[in-house]
DNA sequence: AATGAATGAGAGTTCATTCAT
DNA sequence: GATGAATGAACTCTCATTCAT
């Protein structure tokens, strides 16, 4: 049986690491202003080693979008699949999981990327919004649709209403990391709590008389 | 009554046109991928005479936001000052005037270029808290306190509606802007449409019966 | 009347300058082992003004071969069509001539750089072919062909004697630039005594009796 | 009597294989164009092991040049000596045999890669012009002297006639491999038959009356 | 004031060579 | 001995910026 010599454990490491180290800057600094050698040494590395491992720059911005996007769709898919519930919570525990696994760790951070760089890369965009972005939206709308026809929700028109429940969250991730550091106001209560009460002003209505 | 001279009217009209070809080079290609000669080009100059108005490409940038920023807020102040009906209403309008004169044109973009570049430009990104954010934000919430103490809304949360209000204008000029191309579900419904739906839907809640 | 100012006066001479530099060091240590910068520091550029004038070093590569070789065939061909005498003489004053104005020069040595490089530019090969080789071949062959017609020579076979004429001018060329240095023997004669000795060979044969 | 494992067999055939490997892609695509790690994967081991065997690629190259330019010098000198017909005779057999034995296959081009190289490695320089190249002459020189002694010949210059002699084979050679894909014209005679004409050409002179 | 030729620091990428396994 | 992961010097090319004209 062969033991894997340090060496070789390394080198299995090493792509996780390197993926690591450039979603790490080029989340912090952008793509374009991270250099090669930055990501190469952050991941402990010479600047060639990066290059046994991905053949480009870009390449490398890639597989780091990828490796970050492939995972969280399918969990929610299974967990809005065998609820019992009420549509609303479930919505509501939904959002809450996906800002605590994606939103608030460095993977949510990849969103701003990928809008960032969709221009620039076509191939890619297309991907995040097949893979990613219309799941999504098709995932909360089948939910909408669900409540309206369980008459748990009003006959609401389906599109507008899933973007009226993604875009606070994302807003909130792109908010955050642009402006977290100048934005004091914003400090003032947690994502988590404002999640919150977005979902149950959605619910409920701004107006006193829902009539 | 001295005339300007052509020429002096040109040179006047230097520091305008280099901020448009700027602006909408920044916003095709993003800051990073634009060069320099690029703007002046565009503005019908040659690459040293940009320089003569921008000592560099930072000033240049920081110019281009200013001069896209400074603008709209004053006139919905304005606006919201001398409003006399239901604030639904208002909020509705504002949003709408907002999405036509912003987030239509290439002014709006600079929203997204403004949260790209918000880490290599900290004293841009302060200015944009300072002087965009923060007073959009107080503006909302002001209205949204209005409609409240005026019987008109329930008693929300102030700074949850707030950016439940803002974030569906500004994800779908990021979205549109980013995935245009790519998302054909988003061509479906106009933004105008979507806007309108998503008001009337957040005033009145998706719950079918309000309890 | 716009007098050239020194600067533009230097412009107008770079690119002249450029091919002057880079066929030197072509020549000298091949294409491959001479880097761009060292071609820009000898015409007396930084390395960003090469790139000013030929958009990449191929680019310069292919220049330089195509500035030194549009010149001399028509010459040749000049001075077949007017001439008068034996086609011998012709023919030997013709290889004398090449050989003082190309074969000697720097210019000549181009023959050797892109035969060392025409695997590399296919494209160049093909231009050296239709430009350089075929028509060398078919003026020489043409002045055989008369040569025989008008009884001088006889019936020999053109293209065998066409490659008879031209190989050893070039042997030696490629000889000469190669092995200089080293092959003390070559340094006995002189190359135009040699071209002179080889040519009258090659008219009275090294048989003895001609049968 | 030991017998060697198939393992000490293939270590004892590296060295050949890595040279063959080397030759075959110098030849391909040249010196600075083929990198280190081609050739030990085309003689079938890992680029590492190509370091047990040269210490460098510039090794590697001279090694390669030595291993090919050894051989025939000897062979074309016994057949010499022991030769009892005509001279011309036979120059004309050793050219017909160089050819097929050297020039026709790989081991020819070595000739060219040694002459665009030259510059680069003086040392290798040195050995082909003394190991080769006046060796080559010395042997064709020694015949002509002989026919002329013989009275065979006619008492020409022996250098020129050593250089009539031998370049037109090496131009063959080198035109072949350098625009024999674009030069259309060559492809009409096979090298054979021109070597047979040019042969024949120069034992009886161009002239139609050698009077 | 305007130009655009010139600059050179800097970035991405390659590859000969080393050395731990 | 063989391997191939790792290295980093070296190279091509870009582009923000300067400055002579």
């Amino acid at each position: 049986m062969a033991t894997a010599t340090p060496r070789q454990r390394r080198k299995d490491a090493r792509p996780q690491e390197l993926l690591e180290a450039a979603l790490a800057l080029f989340v912090e600094k952008g793509f374009a202003a991270t250099r090669s050698e930055e990501v190469a040494t952050r991941a402990g590395v010479a600047k060639g080693t990066l290059y046994r491992y991905y053949p480009s720059k870009d390449e490398l911005f890639k597989a780091m979008v990828r490796e970050n996007l492939s995972v969280h769709i399918a969990e929610s898919v299974a967990l809005a699949a065998q609820y019992e519930g009420s549509i609303a919570e479930l919505l509501s525990q939904m959002m809450q999981a996906w800002w605590a696994k994606v939103g608030h760790g460095n993977a949510g951070v990849v969103c701003k990327i990928m809008m960032i760089e969709a221009r620039n890369f076509p191939e890619l965009a297309q991907f995040y919004v097949d893979e990613v972005i219309t799941p999504s939206q098709n995932l909360i709308g089948g939910l909408i649709q669900r409540g309206i026809q369980a008459g748990e929700f009003r006959p609401v028109p389906i599109e507008a209403t899933v973007h009226l429940l993604i875009a606070p969250m994302l807003h909130m991730l792109l908010h955050e990391h642009s402006f977290g550091e100048h934005d004091i106001c914003q400090q003032a209560m947690s994502p988590e709590e404002l999640l919150n009460a977005q979902m149950s002003l959605l619910l409920h209505g701004l107006l006193a008389k829902p009539a």
